[in-house]
RNA sequence: GGAGACGUGGCCGAGUGGUCGAAGGCGGUUGACUCGAAAUCAACUGAGCGGCUUGCCUGCUCCUAGAGUUCGAAUCUCUACGUCUCCGCCA
């Protein structure tokens, strides 16, 4: 959601944006929101001066009261009375051209950061970097389930039994290494000066529609049934949710954190939750980055959020890239987003294992996250969120990169800790 | 789950129909004193939106939310939501 007062001050911003998006069919919404906005300040102002006479009338009535001037008190009456039905009226139109203002400002995209790659769809996104050597064994690198069921450590026939496609048991050291990469992710986060979290794993729906548009709530969040809670799709949802409508001291700022959280997702219209697998289930676990910021910091803590999930695939030895999201591509809300893929030797492509996003500070705004500054006035944070890492599907990429020959899966050095000292999985 | 209490500014807390946007305190900022923001004293200190004469100007809105009573509501009525305490149950 965008500052009213840029489409007011700078409307070819907005509509330049908007461009750049393909968005063009939303152009007209510019001049709509322009006049309507006029409108709502107009009916405002009036209103404003009525209730300012009616504020000071009633104060007459109570001293006149209390002097015991009876019909100065009546006269004061009869005024307000008179202006009361123009006041209701103006009421009406007040609130129904603000809520009008409203909903079509959340239409309007965020403006995008000038070096956000200019294109249609997802087949526009720019790759921008390569980090490690995409390399294909000799041998033939198997399914990721075929190498999970090599060490008994997936059982997914069970998993459809009780719950359904889309879930799955970890078992044996499969699931060892499912709780390891997690662990191992939160310790390298702390290691960067980042506070864990553990959240909420279920939050109300003032919250969820706070932090996410209704279609999303829709197709993402599972509710309690007979109660005003949803179980959560992200940490963030709940990390983030933890500020709204807070006014934050300046020199708290960064707020830099990390947290764990499992999340549940319905999936619902997304195609591949039927494939064999856990590359895209109904829940998976989540280490997760938060960062609220001034304004001027967000495009360097961007930069830092992505490198740090880099630097982590890296030190498990999976080759990564990052791919940025072209403008056409990019969510509304955000000024600009990379994701990190994962080399799968198997498929011999990059697959998606982490996004990490810039909201500047639309989400802060939607939500009333401000920070407090006397000189220049309270003004809204930035927020940016990335992905750490997401097991199972983290796995996917683990497994299949660190496969040997003989069937056996090695451990990376940063990992044996938290796998009991193990260099490697023998089948 | 049963019973009761309560929801006021960054926090604590007063306020039961009329200069109440709200006493007092804590916290914060600034100034004085000082070698020194240790102590003391003084002043200032909620948020949002609008107007113009852009001023330390001015108007409106906000005391959980919504509806109602009234000339006028933080204060009275109703509804919803939330929180706390005790009991029960439970990792």
């Amino acid at each position: 959601m965008l500052d009213i007062k840029l489409l007011r001050t700078t409307p070819d911003i907005v509509r330049e944006n908007l461009k750049k998006k393909f968005q063009e069919h939303k152009l007209p919404l510019v001049d709509e929101i322009i006049e309507l906005d006029r409108q709502s300040r107009d009916a405002r102002t009036k209103a404003d001066a009525l209730r300012g006479r009616r504020n000071s009338v009633s104060k007459n009535i109570g001293v006149a009261m209390a002097k015991g001037l009876k019909d100065d008190a009546e006269k004061g009456k009869a005024e307000v009375e008179a202006m009361a039905q123009e006041l209701a009226d103006l009421e009406v139109l007040e609130e129904k051209l603000s809520v009008l203002v409203r909903e079509k400002m959340m239409i309007i995209p965020n403006i995008i950061d000038s070096s956000v790659p200019i294109g249609k769809d997802d087949s526009e996104n720019v790759e921008v970097e390569r980090f490690g050597e995409p390399a294909v064994p000799s041998f033939e690198v198997p399914y990721h389930v075929d190498i999970m069921e090599s060490f008994n450590g997936i059982d997914l026939d069970s998993a459809r039994k009780t719950s359904g496609s889309g879930f799955y048991y970890l078992c044996g050291d499969i699931a060892r290494l499912h709780s390891s990469i997690l662990s191992y992710a939160r310790d390298f986060m702390i290691n960067r000066g980042f506070t864990y979290c553990i959240p909420p794993f279920m939050i109300r729906g003032d919250v969820v529609s706070g932090v996410m548009s209704f279609a999303e709530m829709e197709n993402m969040m599972y509710k309690i049934e007979g109660e005003d809670l949803y179980l959560i799709g992200t940490s963030e949802h709940s990390m983030i949710g933890r500020f709204i409508d807070t006014i934050l001291e300046e020199d708290a700022l960064p707020l830099t954190l990390t947290s764990y959280s499992p999340c549940f997702r319905k999936e619902v219209g997304a195609h591949g939750i039927e494939e064999r697998g856990v590359y895209r289930i109904h829940q998976f676990e989540k280490q997760e980055m938060i960062v609220v910021c001034k304004p001027e910091d967000s495009a360097d803590w961007f930069v830092k959020l992505y490198k740090n999930t880099v630097d982590f695939f890296r030190s498990l030895d999976i080759p990564v890239r990052t791919l940025e999201c072209c403008s056409g591509d990019l969510a509304d809300l955000k000024v600009k987003s990379i994701d990190v893929e994962a080399w799968s030797p198997r498929q011999k492509k990059y697959f998606e294992v982490g996004s990490c996003s810039n909201l500047g500070e639309a989400q802060a705004r939607r939500l009333g996250i401000r920070v407090k500054n006397k000189e220049k006035g309270n003004y809204f944070a930035h927020t940016l969120n990335n992905t750490v890492t997401a097991p199972p599907r983290m796995l996917i990429a683990f497994l299949e990169n660190n496969l040997q020959a003989d069937g056996s899966v090695a451990i990376p050095e940063p990992l044996r800790p938290y796998m009991g000292g193990q260099k490697g999985l023998l089948v």
